[in-house]
DNA sequence: CGGACAATTGATCTACCTCAAAATTGGTGG
DNA sequence: CCACCAATTTTGAGGTAGATCAATTGTCCG
C-alpha cells in the first residue's frame, strides 16, 4: 500500500486528509517536507522525558508507545501509536518532553524537523490547523483512557482497547474483517491498562472464554464485534473520525 | 485583581502571556475579542457530550469541570478548571463535544464565538499558536492524571492534585502561602480520582492526620509542602510553566 | 427549626495485587 | 533438525487497597 517510490510524507498527507481537504499547494508543501527515514530496533527509546525535542517522528511501519515511569519503577503507558501517527507532535510547541517514547516493535520512522514544520505551518495556516486537530484527537483519546482507568473494570478496559485499536488500524488499511496484528507483550498491555501482568493475563483469558476475541501470536480477532462493543461500552465518537468512516 | 473597568478578555491575555510574548497588535486583537459574559449557577452543565459547540468559554470567576458519565451511572471527572482557563478550547476545531462541562460553583464565564476566534487566529498566527499550546498543556495534564489513575495509590493521587491545583491557582493569583480555596465536594473529588466517596474521605483524613494538609470549609492549606511533594511524587514539569514560575 | 446536602464512620466484601513457579514460545547456534 | 536459552505466558495461592452498603453526624439556608 506504500510503494517504495512514494515519499514517506505521503502517509502523513493521507492521514491528515482524513480530516482536512487540502489545496494542491498545501498538499505539495506537505509532500515535499524533508523527512529523514530511520529504522529503530524494538525496545529502544526514541525520546526521553526531560529532553528537549527538535523534531517529531512519523511512524512509517511498526508500533510505538508513550509512557512515564514512577520512582517506584511502575510504568504507565499513555498511548499506543501505529503507522501514520506522529506521537510527539506536541513537542513542536512544548519542546520539553514530559514523557518518553519507545519502540514496541522494530519501527521505521521518519524524522521531521520542527524547523521545517514551523515553516510549513506559517506558509500554510490550514496545515497548522490540521496538525492542531491531530493533537486534539490525541487528547480526546487520553480522556477516554482516563475514563477507563478511573471507572471501567479490567475486562472493559481491555475490550475497549481492542475495539479502539482495531478501528484506528482500519483507517490506515492495517486491519479488516475484524482481525489485526497487536504487536504488544502482555506486560505492555498491563502497563497501558493500569493492571498487573497476572491480572491482565486472566482478563484476556476471560474475554477469550466469553468468545468475544481470540489473540494468539500477536494476532487479534474480534469474534463478536457487537457483543464486545456492548460489553465494554465502546462508542467511537471520541476518535473523531469523519462521519463516513465510523463503523466496525 | 480584575477591576470592573477591565474587559473580560484581559484575564485571557494575561493567561496566554504566561507562555507567549505578544506584539502590541496581537494584544489589542485579543483584548477586543467580543466576549459575552454570563453567570451560571453551580451544578449546571455548560455544554453536554454529543452537542456541537459554536463557542468556547473563558472562566472569569468560579470553578468548572469536564466529565463523562458511563451507562452504569459512574462518572469520571477529566479535569478541573479555574479562572483564566478555557476548558473547551478544543471545541474550536473538534466541534462535536466528546464530554460535558459542568459548573462546580457558581461561575462567571465569558463566551467567545468560534467565528471570532477563527478570525483572530487567521489574522494573528502567533495567537493561534498560543492557543494551540494551551490545548497541548491541557493534554499534558491529562497524561499526568492517567499516571495517577493507573499507577498511583489513592493517597498519592489526592496529594498530587493538591499540589497541582495550588500551583495552577498561584499562577493566576488565587493562591499564596500554601493556602487556597478548593470549592469541590468530596463527591467531585472522588470522581476525579477514580475513587469511591467513602474511600476518598478516608484518604483525606489520612493526609490530614499525617500533618501534610488541612482542608475545612473548602479551604486547603498545605502544611508541609516538601513532605507532600515527596510523598506524592509530585514534579510540576508537566504543567509546562515558563522557567521563572516553577516552584512551590 | 426543618430539610437537604455533605461529611464521617462502621462493617463487610471483592477486584485486583503480589509472590512464586511452571509451561510455552521463539530465536540461536551447533 | 535439534537442543538450549531467554523472554513471555499461564496458573496457583494468599493478601490488600479500595468498593459497597448502611447509618450517623455536621452544615448550610431559607
Amino acid at each position: 500500500m506504500n510503494p517504495a517510490s512514494d515519499p514517506p510524507s505521503l502517509l502523513f498527507v493521507r492521514k491528515l486528509e482524513v480530516l482536512t481537504r487540502f489545496a494542491a499547494a498545501e498538499r505539495e508543501g506537505l509532500i515535499n517536507l524533508p523527512i529523514v527515514v530511520r529504522t529503530i530496533e524494538a525496545g529502544r527509546d526514541i525520546v526521553r522525558e526531560g529532553e528537549f525535542s527538535k523534531q517529531s517522528v512519523l511512524i512509517l511501519d511498526g508500533w510505538l508507545c508513550r509512557y512515564k515511569v514512577l520512582p517506584s519503577g511502575a510504568r504507565q503507558v499513555l498511548s499506543v501509536h501505529v503507522p501514520g501517527d506522529v506521537p510527539d507532535l506536541m513537542s513542536l510547541h512544548l519542546r520539553l518532553m514530559d514523557h518518553s517514547i519507545m519502540a514496541m516493535t522494530e519501527v521505521k520512522v521518519g524524522f521531521m524537523s520542527h524547523e521545517s514544520l514551523d515553516i510549513l505551518c506559517s506558509e500554510f495556516p490550514r496545515i497548522a490547523t490540521a496538525l492542531w486537530k491531530e493533537t486534539l484527537i490525541d487528547a480526546s483519546i487520553f480522556r477516554e483512557w482516563m475514563v477507563g482507568l478511573g471507572r471501567r473494570s479490567a475486562t472493559q478496559r481491555v475490550g475497549h482497547f481492542m475495539c479502539e485499536i482495531y478501528l484506528r488500524l482500519q483507517v490506515v488499511g492495517l486491519a479488516k474483517d475484524h482481525k489485526c496484528a497487536i504487536p504488544m507483550t502482555q506486560s505492555d498491555m498491563a502497563d497501558a491498562f493500569g493492571l498487573s501482568l497476572v491480572h491482565l493475563n486472566r482478563t484476556l483469558k476471560e474475554l477469550k472464554e466469553a468468545g468475544l476475541i481470540s489473540l494468539r501470536h500477536q494476532t487479534l480477532a474480534i469474534l463478536n464485534w457487537h457483543g464486545l462493543v456492548k460489553a465494554c461500552d465502546f462508542d467511537p465518537a471520541y476518535l473523531h473520525f469523519s462521519p463516513q468512516i465510523r463503523e466496525g
